[in-house]
DNA sequence: CGTCCTTTGAAGTGA
DNA sequence: TCACTTCAAAGGACG
């Protein structure tokens, strides 16, 4: 598997992930010194297009292991260094900084082998051995006494990964079998969801409740998993997830703390009819909240930590707990009326780009001087195109397995319970909105740029993602890696773009210009969803050019960021960058109206 | 303080 | 079945 060893269709992704960073590091420091948004967007466009090639074609890992230097004036980043270089250290003999293509990584967790969802108290800090790399949600429980959450682990709760239960421990064995994964130097953005690597844990402070076993003698670190024991990572089919031990699972269990909402009483069971099985418990420790973890161990009350799925805004004021009753989102526990007042708000599981978002954004944040969520949210949905399909895959298995967990700790919950409880503005610009609709709707200066080349073309990648949300992640891994290569044409990135009236200021409309190949049709032809996207690209002349609007600095925005070319597509976007060099850039102001 | 913005995907609703 | 809407995260920006 190309986790494994870092090869084979990792490499796109990879690659791309890092020449990225890299590059965006250096530039990004480049600017945020000197530059500044004053800088004019020809100077900023042609920087980030010469190093765009620049980085695509030189090495990535390298540059992008250097890039945490390069970056070392900024505080988060130097922050988040103290935090996990030492923890780091350990685990990879060359030090964390060198290799890791996602420093960022917010999650090192630490193997507790707690059932998660059993932790006592469900939530007991300690058990929570999570250390956040990149962020400063470190947490990592000195303390801990975590073990106890070892308690008695129904067996249900388990069964199912735990298979090959060990019969000593059956804990232990589940973390064995856990796909032990990645290395440093090639991790994988799942990483932090998923930490495929015992290595992972090891942390300045192995968690005291760590049994024995696991870990290393010598070092105390949890020991690597034999290559034996490591279980292919997503290797299963869907049917297949169940039962076997997911790579998360350990995560989960560590955490202590389910995603969705544990009963304050700990696992006392609330869903005793909920069997599950750790790959579930994985994906639930995944979508939590570093947040939540972050609070220092003691300060929190083992039953008092909200679950992340669970927000009532009522309650949400009250971080304790009783807003968290096992009975309440257990079954409706809840009295009627009341339930309607105080029920608590039961959160959609997260999709596979939103679990992408959590994972990444620190990381794009940390690249990027932008702040702006909207402007990173971009960025990483340019990314999101750009990640192979395997690595797609990825979340959408942990995406699916969240859903299904969801679904299981809340049965009767419905995405239709939330409507309305978040007053949101509807988007005026329908989908069908025509392009001619569309740039008359936005109401902004909108300063196209063409793509010079790699802005837009995002292309490598695979859109495949979005093409065909495999339902069957596993389908999507037997599919070829390549991305970009088979879809060539979609190499059409999404359309960054819309919106319209508002508060925009300026607007830089990239336009993209979209494959040659591609059909004049929808930039997406993926997505039935009403997205932007299509009118975007008929909003420029060019019919399949994306647009982006928004006010996002460019000094912020690299292309490589956007989207990270992959060595795959180099060549094609080269000529396309030809093609497009030579056209100037443009300021368009739209009027509103 | 509340909403917007922005992204993709899932799920709900209505036709 | 299709088209469309809402919500999920996140955090700066804005009114």
């Amino acid at each position: 598997m190309p986790q494994l060893n870092g090869g084979g269709g990792d490499d796109l992704g990879a690659n791309d992930e890092m020449i990225s960073f890299k590059d965006e590091g250096e530039q990004e420091e480049k600017i945020s010194e000197n530059v500044s948004a004053e800088r004019d967007l020809d100077d900023v466009k042609s920087s980030l297009v010469n190093e765009s090639e620049n980085n695509s074609s030189s090495s990535d890992s390298e540059q992008a292991e250097r890039r945490p230097q390069t970056r070392a004036d900024s505080e988060s980043y130097e922050k988040t260094r103290d935090y996990f270089s030492e923890a780091l250290r350990r685990q990879q003999d060359g030090g964390f900084f060198k290799s890791p293509h996602y420093p960022s990584y917010p999650f090192l967790i630490m193997p507790d082998l707690t059932n998660p969802y059993l932790s006592n108290g469900s939530l007991s800090p300690g058990a929570r051995t999570y250390l956040q790399m990149k962020w400063p949600l470190l947490d990592v429980p000195s303390s801990a006494g975590i073990k106890d959450s070892r308690s008695p682990t129904p067996g249900h709760l388990v069964s199912t990964h735990t298979k090959p239960k060990d019969p000593k421990n059956g804990q232990e064995k589940m973390f064995n079998n856990l796909p032990v994964v990645q290395h440093a130097h090639h991790v994988h953005p799942l990483t932090p969801l998923i930490t495929y690597s015992n290595e992972h844990f090891s942390p300045g402070t192995p968690p005291s409740h760590l049994s024995p076993e696991i870990l290393d003698p010598k070092t105390g670190i949890p020991r690597t998993p034999h290559p034996s024991e490591l279980s292919p990572y997503y290797s299963l089919s869907p049917g297949a997830v169940g039962s076997i031990a997911h790579p998360l699972s350990w995560f989960m269990q560590q955490q202590g703390q389910p995603m969705y909402s544990i009963p304050p009483g700990g696992f006392r069971h609330p869903y005793p009819a909920l069997a599950m099985n750790a790959s579930m418990s994985s994906l639930v420790s995944s979508r939590f909240s570093p947040h939540m973890v972050t609070p220092p161990p003691h300060s929190l009350h083992q039953t008092g930590i909200p679950h992340p799925a669970i927000v009532s805004p009522a309650i949400k004021q009250e971080p304790g707990g009783d807003n968290i009753s096992p009975s309440m989102h257990a079954k409706s526990p809840v009295p009627a009326k009341k339930e309607e007042d105080k029920k608590p708000h039961i959160k959609k599981p997260l999709n596979a780009f939103m679990l992408y978002m959590k994972e990444m954004r620190a990381k794009v944040v940390a690249e990027c001087t932008l702040k702006e969520s909207a402007a990173i949210n971009q960025i990483l949905g340019r990314r999101w195109h750009s990640l192979s399909r395997e690595e797609q895959a990825k979340y959408y298995e942990l995406a699916r397995k969240e859903r299904q967990l969801h679904s299981q700790l809340y049965p009767g919950w419905s995405a239709r319970d939330n409507y309305g409880k978040r007053k949101k503005r509807k988007r005026e610009n329908k989908p069908d909105s025509k392009p001619e609709d569309f740039s008359v709707r936005t109401k902004k200066q909108c300063v196209q740029y063409l793509p010079s080349e790699k802005m837009c073309d995002s292309p490598a990648s695979s859109h495949g993602s979005m093409l065909d949300s495999p339902a069957t992640p596993s389908a999507a891994l037997a599919s070829p890696a390549a991305p970009a290569a088979t879809h060539s044409e979609q190499a059409q990135p999404l359309s960054l773009t819309t919106k319209p009236e508002g508060r925009m200021h300026h607007h830089f409309s990239l336009l993209g210009k979209a494959s040659e190949s591609s059909s004049s049709s929808s930039s997406s032809s993926s997505s039935s969803q009403p997205s932007i996207s299509i009118p975007i690209g008929t909003t420029g002349s060019q019919s399949n050019t994306p647009i982006l609007t928004r006010p996002i600095p460019f000094t912020s925005l690299h292309p490589s960021i956007l989207s990270p070319p992959s060595p795959f597509h180099q060549a094609a976007l080269r000529s396309h960058h030809s093609l497009f060099q030579s056209q100037p850039l443009s300021l368009v102001t739209k009027p509103t109206e």
